[in-house]
DNA sequence: TTCATGGGCAACCTCCTGGTTGCTCGTTTG
DNA sequence: CAAACGAGCAACCAGGAGGTTGCCCATGAA
């Protein structure tokens, strides 16, 4: 799993959170799953406009190999939970990045009024 | 430009966004600006290990091209400069769905108590 | 028990993506 | 001026991603 200690370091694991979420289906799916908690494939399939049940599946596949989301079997349905804590570290990283882009933001407002 | 207005309307646009930081090169190159301000092409291909220029050129338009980034012409040079309200976009977009993930949280445990 | 339904697996197809190379052009700089 | 450097453009290529179909299995409901 992703060692989160330096978000630096993280850059590839964060990549693969991003590239995950980065398809309009992928990305619906986890947003429903946020809102409406564990559903079954057939359930998750309506928020894929004119895609498959096994075009679904593949999407849904490709977000548990990054550990966005995991299942269960549960007798005939497989059962999907959305793992929020990949979704904080995708905030995460967010913050880091932005963070330094403020603090760069200080240190030039600190130069101009230096210079000025 | 992608209208925040409504974080679910914002799907598609979103998902362009986290596409174009699903790459570890592109993440790189954000990360990069941001910490070290508008940088010409050569420099940000430092963040490329073993990538061509035109590559990494590819790359940054591909980052242009979702608004994440811009440039202009110095002489020789490209100068590259990231705009940080797109990447703000993204954040607001996690903070979004994190929110209806909390929401349900809330309304679970209410249920679970009211239950008990 | 029978049949419909949800799912898994595998093969297959197409198109996009990430990458390259080769060439040319303009700008610096020695 | 001449050489070197940064960049743009276009062609090209291999592999992966997103999608489909067909078939089979198990479970649940009639």
């Amino acid at each position: 799993m992703l060692n989160h200690g330096d978000s630096a370091d993280n850059l590839p694991g964060a990549a693969q959170l991003f590239s995950a979420l980065g398809d309009p289906v992928r990305l619906a799916i986890v947003a429903r799953l946020c809102k409406d908690g564990p559903l079954p494939t057939i359930e998750l399939k309506q928020c894929a406009e004119g895609v498959s049940r096994q075009g679904v599946t593949k999407h849904l596949h490709v977000l548990e190999d990054v550990g966005l989301v995991d299942s269960d079997r549960i007798g005939r349905d497989r059962q999907w939970r959305l793992r929020a804590q990949q979704l904080a570290i995708v905030r995460t990283y967010l913050d880091w990045i932005s963070a330094q882009w403020d603090q760069r933001l200080e240190r030039l407002t600190e130069f101009v009024e230096n210079d000025a």
